[in-house]
DNA sequence: CAGGGACGTTAGCGCTCGTTAACCTGATGG
DNA sequence: CCATCAGGTTAACGAGCGCTAACGTCCCTG
């Protein structure tokens, strides 16, 4: 992946301040004003950039979603083949934990403001997500083949909460570092899914 | 605990209509015509039971808090003494899986509309859930002797992410079951907490 | 039976918000 | 050198919101 050195553009300025504000106090909470404040430009100007408030959520939700689907979808293809299947679901945990402590306005937002989308978009991010956990499901079940799967949707589901939760970690300051946090996470993960077999325990 | 038998009050009822609306569509989400439309009465009739409707969420959210810890304390002093660190632990897991399970909206709310309150309920909020975690992280630590004390906090919000993942879980009819999904839920917590030792491997 | 409080109602006020309209300015390219 | 256009500005509109005011009705009690 190309890292950009570039300026970020305006659209971009916007949606990174835009998702900020969203996960602080929401969609409903953040005006129009505000967001245009945060990036040196009043109010209306932002409608040069975006058909209005709801698009700019749109187009947050369903970057975030396509970026998960996408980046797992990578680490599946490169770990492909010989790899041992406990090796492809370390690297479904790391890319996520990545996201998780990299970009948690989003991961606040992604679960936060569904709801408000417009019907197509909505639907739009509700397929991603569910091809994102069926990747999951099916190598959690490869690794761990006791599990049945509802029980391991279920399981799937349960550990994005557990990596969702970096927002209530404290700033990051308080943390004992990043690389440790996501060392924690990881181990955290991988051992909630060993447990959920019934078998093990 | 006597099980309430009586009719649920008006006050109650508005307070678990406000409670599922919220939770769906966000505080600034859900008007006030919607929660009276929801108990049968109209908008402004709930001005009788609540002073507004920053009312009623202080209610709500002070209200869980102070249920979990509440709980959590009882649960704490009912296995005082004897019993082995693991019971009090499995106790406190499964006291918070029923919460989640049975309060799902409140759930919700409880990290979602947080930054909504007045500087006092919001201060006596965060208080409430402080002293939660703190309790947490002692017993977690009685069973995990190994796990530094900022660790043990971040696996304590990490499982809480974790449990706090059922309304994510579908609706309850595609569960395997109330049952079952508390057994995998307390199983994962488990494992996760005892995979948070870093001498664990 | 009078009186009052609990619990509704509808009408409407005042404010905020998203959005549009109309206008301005500086860079760009034929 | 002028036309165009991207990217701003301020003013203002219309809708929706929380909340209050004013009023009605039932039921309980002295």
């Amino acid at each position: 992946m190309a890292t950009r050195t570039d300026a970020p553009t305006r659209r971009e300025q916007i949606l990174k301040e835009a998702a900020r504000l969203f996960a602080e106090r929401g969609f409903h909470g953040v005006g129009v004003d505000e967001i245009g404040a945060a990036v040196g430009i009043s109010g209306p100007g932002l409608y040069r950039h975006f058909a209005g408030k709801d698009a700019m959520l749109a187009e947050l939700l369903v970057g975030i979603s396509g970026q998960l689907l996408t980046g797992a979808k990578r680490r599946l293809a490169e770990a492909d083949g010989a790899a041992r299947p406990e090796a492809v679901l370390d690297s479904l945990i790391e890319g996520h934990i990545d996201f998780a402590l990299d970009d948690r306005p989003l991961i606040t937002l992604h679960d936060r403001e569904l709801d408000r989308l417009r019907d197509s978009d909505r639907k739009l991010v509700r397929q991603l997500q569910r091809q994102y956990v069926e990747l999951w499901v099916e190598v959690v079940r490869e690794v761990h083949p006791g599990l049945a799967e509802p029980a391991a949707r279920s399981a799937v589901h349960s550990v994005f909460g557990l990596l969702n939760s970096t927002p209530h970690l404290g700033r990051p300051g308080s943390l004992p570092g990043r690389a440790a946090t996501a060392a924690l996470l990881h181990r955290m993960a991988r051992g909630a899914f060993a447990a959920a077999s019934p078998a093990a325990g």
